[in-house]
DNA sequence: AAATATTTATACCATATGGTATATTTTAAA
DNA sequence: TTTAAAATATACCATATGGTATAAATATTT
């Protein structure tokens, strides 16, 4: 049985997240969230124990929605290289997605974060470490398969593609421009295919 | 003459830019400033209308720093094609260079001011469309001299080279690993070798 | 050196902040 | 349906916020 608090839990995090993803942590105040939830203090705070651990349940949720929404696109192929093409290919679509959600939880917190909350700083950092991960480990399961290049560092190639793809996804957002996205997975999909690729 | 207070009106705009570029417009109040400075809000109110001139003009005092920096390094070398070279090579050093000032202008403000507030926002994009015009100038003037393939696209190219080291900025930043811009400024190396220089 | 103009400090303003104690309401159990 | 428990609303706390009027101090001009 679900109980009454854990679904306005769910319900706050849900409504809250957009806000402190767009404004970040310190520019959030608990009057923006009462109001868009329509719910007192009293409540949130029966719910939460301070705004931090709220910001932190926020930031998880939309970074979770983001990585199930990639893992979901992915599952259209079972080729690992095929699943490194639909990464790329989700991210031209990322500028529309990710506004829907008040932009990239990533880009967003990573930077809001730094040298201002250790906790959510340090949120940001595991999340990326985790998505390199899985993307090497992804081109090793390419390796093993014969798909992919054995020559190739994994995680270093996973780095650069993330790297890559970041750097668009902060221009687009910034120069309200759409087309830093297409460009750059246009990039990375040549480079997948010269540097990745088996002959 | 030099008056006083404009000596220290740039005094505070010296003092106040890194904090605002470290933690975001929102987020600094007006006793992290008069902290900083040692000077008393009737100062500050005295030689700036309000908080938001002063965090305009404390970013456009952290962008110079960086422009004019990028521009000394560049005086290295009179071809246009090292001169490119001599961006990479910049951004080499770019996270103990940006870790002085609080880090990147660009980078912070622009993700912070997105959605936040449009007259920093406004600033923002207008100095990325100057840099990349500036780079695609560059580029061009290359072509005349010969040294630079004519059939590329100047601006895009502009555009893919900052999105490309922004990418490295945004990473080095957020995950306190230079290694990212290391290979970034490599691989755009290798790209403007092999796609810009004429074989 | 005196008078004037400029610059800075002090004291204050209304409002907003994150957070809490407690009263009230709502939910679930008996 | 009564009762106990959990969840939410209200009212409040001390403190911080951006900004201002004015007094004091400092420069500048005469």
């Amino acid at each position: 049985m679900i109980s009454k608090s854990e679904k306005t839990t769910k319900y706050i995090i849900k409504t809250v997240a957009p806000i402190f993803n767009r404004k970040g942590y310190a520019a959030t105040s608990m009057s923006d969230l009462t109001a868009a939830t329509g719910l007192t203090k009293g409540a949130i705070y029966g719910n939460f124990k301070n705004k931090e651990e709220l910001a932190i349940k926020s930031f998880n949720f939309s970074v979770n929605h983001v990585l199930k929404s990639i893992s979901a696109h992915q599952n259209k192929n079972k080729s690992p290289l095929q699943k490194l093409y639909l990464i790329t290919d989700f991210y031209k679509n990322y500028y529309d997605f990710s506004k829907k959600i008040g932009g990239c939880p990533i880009l967003n917190t990573g930077v809001n974060s730094k040298n201002q909350n250790n906790k959510l700083h340090h949120e940001v950092m595991l999340i990326i470490d985790k998505t390199q991960l899985n993307i090497a480990k992804l081109i090793d399961h390419g390796k093993e398969l014969g798909y992919i290049n054995k020559n190739i560092n994994s995680i270093n190639f996973a780095r650069r593609l993330y790297s890559h793809i970041q750097g668009a996804v902060f221009m687009s957002y910034v120069m309200n421009d759409k087309n830093y996205l297409y460009v750059a997975v246009e990039e990375m999909n040549l480079i997948i295919k010269n540097e990745l690729e088996k002959a």
